[in-house]
DNA sequence: AGCACGCCGACT
DNA sequence: GTCGGCGTGCTC
């Protein structure tokens, strides 16, 4: 008797027991089981000839995927995100695959229409085609091959087969079929689907060391951090590593933050390298798609693989570089259901390859400069800029009553660029007309009833959103608390600031960018087109334009409303708000145009500014580090947050105050248990939401204690109450 | 997590 | 009488 251990994506700890039956099987083959009265998608850790489990409560396996199993490389990952991030292992194994192979009905989702002449067809057709139609003969030829024939393949005998075909079915020659198969990669593939030539760069003295650096050693760990400023060329030098790499006949796997950013780098990869296959996976394609590249990156298939997170579970088995482009991004670490680190992890898994991963970025996390000062990480920087040097944030200083709107010298340089047919970007970090609808008589301001939090004023659509949980709703005109009409919209968002634009600059075309206006799917896209042709003068938009983006014409950009990011109690808040305030100041100035930043602020005296205008980067983060040291937080100590969720406020507490005591009776050394406290949007959706935070010097101490205590916590009932654990968190 | 089972309150 | 609230327990 065989029997299969098998994982299943439920929050319980696995693996279950199964009887093989007449299939076969074996580890990391993906299968169909019979689970409580429903089938669930389950992965076969091990097959076994024994079972602990009573034979009577034994069910068989239904079916198996037609799939190459999974690597012993994925389930390596899996194991380490399980035991890192605390979840079941089942969960882990479930969390790196493709939609399309965790539905039971898998199969069906591969179908196509296969023809096939049949005996009326394979007489008439030759009698009625003339000799001089070739394309037409040579679709009969194919049909001669007495098989079910593809659309495509009829497609690429004869292009316009679609049309014949069902000619040749009106008149009942033909049979049609739907065959469901699951498409097979040939491994020999090669595929040039590159945009012309890759033209020659000559590298920099910097950058050619950079690259000689990594290429000594292509062929073990190491982690790198290229530190380069905006404009220095850190992608030149990812593609030269990458270049020796893959003439190795190793494969790359490219990791960049945003999704708004997979298509312009993954353009000029195909350009830097027109004859490798360059395979895309992002949460925005497809599942079908996404199940196709996913098989050509684990299968060895695809030398380069580029895309968000999700792509560093691809378990490419020739891996021979990882490079994670703008290291810093807050992109990298998933804020839902598992909270894993796609950087972290990629750092895992180059370890376990023996290969070496760049980390890419002008502004690096405090986290990794921290690792280059304790010689964890390699350190090389990039400091030239081939157009020059970078561009010096101006502070324009505005007292508390003139900071409503944008101040009368900002104006001027907005109209000196537009005047010189240059193009200006006001950054606003906040979409929206207004943050806030107040009542000028009884202090009211517009709540969201599902959430502790402001409704957001959408003025151009007469709406209130809440940006937490979506709501709408219709904008009242009196005051939901007094009557009064007189409302008044606080605060400042993109929308207003547009608006304020198009007052002053009532014939200077202005262009929005933000969540609301790219909302459908390509409109970022289409927007940079208009931008790169100077069709705007003026661009309003969020932090998603600060990243990556190239601007040629682009010679002015305004920094509004950063002030708000000074007193915020995250203790990153800082270090994220010099990060991206140096990332725009990267932005001007890229092509033949000089680049001019000016920022307005209440406090041009406050450190972060100062730093910004005085200091290098090496000095704001060895200050940084001094203070995080002192303070003891993040490098110097690990944390883990237990995050709680309730419908009713008092199971949160409950639940909290438990896990608390049982926190406090583990007693290990050089561990912090502190108190629960609200989070910070305390009602999110209806839900009421608290934490606890527990501190570690160390991570093998915070190790032990987790050991300990998240079997205690799994083990409190408390009714109607969610709850996760989020290691290395981000925001606390 | 989901989902069935089961035990008490307000309706046709 | 029964529809449905959510507490409890189990999944190979």
């Amino acid at each position: 008797m065989t029997f299969a251990q098998i994982q299943l994506d439920v929050p319980i700890e696995g693996p279950f027991d199964y009887l093989v039956g007449a299939h076969s099987v074996r580890r990391g083959s993906i299968v169909v089981v019979p689970f409580r009265n429903k089938k669930m998608v389950g992965v076969v850790e091990q097959v076994s000839f024994t079972s602990s489990v009573a034979a009577h409560r034994l069910k068989t396996i239904e079916t198996v995927f037609d799939l190459e199993p999974l690597s012993q490389s994925y389930f390596y990952l899996s194991q380490f995100v399980a035991n890192y991030y605390r979840v079941q292992k089942g969960e882990a194994l479930f969390l790196g695959l493709p939609t399309a192979v965790r539905r039971v009905n898998f199969i069906d989702q591969f179908t196509e229409v296969v023809f096939k002449l049949n005996k009326v067809g394979v007489q008439e057709v030759g009698d009625n085609l003339s000799k001089r139609a070739r394309g037409k003969n040579r679709l009969l030829d194919l049909f001669k091959e007495d098989r079910w024939i593809t659309l495509p393949e009829a497609l690429s005998a004869y292009s316009l087969a679609r049309a014949e075909l069902a000619n040749w079915e009106k008149r009942g020659w033909i049979e049609r079929r739907v065959e469901r198969a699951v498409p097979k990669h040939d491994p020999n593939i090669t595929n040039s689907d590159g945009q012309g030539g890759h033209t020659e760069v000559v590298l920099t003295k910097a950058q050619n060391l950079a690259v000689e650096s990594v290429i000594a050693k292509l062929g073990v760990h190491q982690t790198w951090l290229i530190h380069g400023v905006t404009g220095s060329g850190k992608t030149e030098v990812y593609f030269e590593i990458m270049a020796e790499t893959l003439s190795r006949k190793k494969q790359v796997l490219v990791l960049v933050p945003e999704i708004n950013l997979t298509p312009q780098f993954e353009y000029r990869l195909r350009s830097r390298f027109p004859h490798q296959k360059v395979v895309t996976l992002n949460s925005s394609m497809t599942d079908r798609e996404r199940f196709q590249n996913w098989q050509m990156a684990r299968l060895g298939v695809a030398p380069i693989v580029l895309g968000t997170r999700l792509a560093v579970f691809a378990a490419l088995p020739k891996l021979g570089l990882i490079v994670v482009d703008e290291e810093h991004d807050l992109s990298y670490k998933q804020i839902e259901g598992v909270r894993y680190s796609a950087r972290d992890l990629a750092i895992c898994v180059a370890s376990q390859a023996k290969v070496p991963i760049i980390l890419g970025s002008a502004t690096p996390s405090l986290e990794t400069y921290f690792n280059v000062v304790e010689s964890r990480y390699e350190r090389l920087v990039l400091s030239e800029r081939p157009q020059g040097p970078l561009p010096r944030i101006e502070l324009i200083p505005v007292d508390r009553s003139q900071n409503r709107g944008i101040s009368p010298q900002i104006l001027q340089s907005i109209r000196s660029c537009i005047a010189n047919g240059e193009q200006a970007l006001v950054f606003m970090n906040r979409r929206g007309y207004a943050s806030a609808l107040f009542c000028s008589s009884c202090n009211w301001v517009a709540m969201c009833h599902r959430c502790s939090a402001k409704l957001t004023i959408h003025k151009h659509t007469h709406r209130m959103h809440c940006h937490y949980c979506g709501y709408q709703g219709k904008l009242p005109n009196q005051c939901g608390a007094c009557g009064n009409q007189d409302l008044i919209g606080l605060g400042q968002g993109t929308q207003r600031i547009e608006d304020s634009l198009k007052a002053e600059f009532p014939d200077v075309s202005i262009l929005r960018i933000d969540s609301d206006t790219t909302k459908r799917k390509g409109a970022f896209m289409e927007m940079r087109g208009v931008i790169e042709k100077s069709e705007v003068d003026i661009i309003v938009g969020t932090q998603m334009l600060a990243k990556g983006h190239d601007f040629p014409n682009l010679s002015l950009v305004v920094i509004l409303g950063s002030d708000q990011s000074l007193f915020s109690s995250d203790f990153r808040a800082t270090e994220r708000l010099y990060q991206q305030l140096l990332q725009v100041s990267g932005r001007p100035g890229r092509g033949a145009t000089e680049g001019k930043v000016v920022l307005q602020t209440e406090f041009p005296q406050h450190p972060v500014y100062q730093s910004l205008i005085h200091e290098t980067f090496d000095d704001f983060a060895q200050k940084l580090l001094t203070e995080r040291k002192e303070a003891l937080f993040p490098p110097y100590c690990f944390q883990a947050l237990l995050r709680v969720a309730a419908k009713k406020e008092s199971s949160v507490w409950s639940f909290l105050s438990l896990a608390q005591t049982k926190a406090l009776k583990i007693k290990i050394a050089e561990l912090d248990v502190y108190d629960a406290v609200p989070s910070p949007i305390f009602k999110m959706a209806g839900l009421y939401r608290g934490q606890l935070l527990i501190q570690a010097t160390s991570r093998s101490v915070m190790r032990k204690f987790l050991n300990v205590w998240v079997s205690e916590v799994n083990a409190i009932k408390e009714n109607g109450v969610r709850y996760a654990f989020d290691i290395d968190p981000i925001d606390v």
